[in-house]
DNA sequence: CCGTTGACTCTTT
DNA sequence: AAAAGAGCCAACG
């Protein structure tokens, strides 16, 4: 295991439940931009479903994809009282890890 | 070490 | 607004 992949593990489990949060949010807390790098080490997930990698999605909303079926993910979602729209979810749910903005 | 790939994101048409 | 192209970084062969 990289400790990149452990620190993309460590960020997605501080996502509290009900919420979600995106790729680059979970990279920029990691204070780098391998966005893609993420969602690769997401896909290897070997501590699920120990890890809620289900609340990582694009930052668009849209849901991206998932190891074992993106229905799947979806269903999870739905079950933690997220509502997904048009296969997408709304801003409202996205989990920022700098809760404090400096404006 | 170089090239390919992927659960991404941004910019341009 | 939707689609295509480019940029991006880590992991793997």
């Amino acid at each position: 295991m990289t400790p990149f992949q452990e620190k993309v593990y460590y960020y997605c489990k501080k996502v509290p439940k009900g919420k979600v949060t995106s790729y680059k949010e979970i990279a920029k807390a990691m204070k780098t931009k391998a966005y893609r790098a993420v969602g690769t080490a997401l896909n290897k997930n070997p501590y699920a479903p120990k890890v809620p990698c289900h609340r990582v999605i694009n930052h668009d909303g849209s849901l991206g994809g998932f190891a074992t079926g993106l229905k799947n993910k979806i269903k999870m979602l739905k079950d933690e009282r997220v509502i997904i729209t048009n296969g997408k979810i709304d801003r409202k749910y996205f989990f920022r890890f700098k809760q404090i903005n400096t404006f």
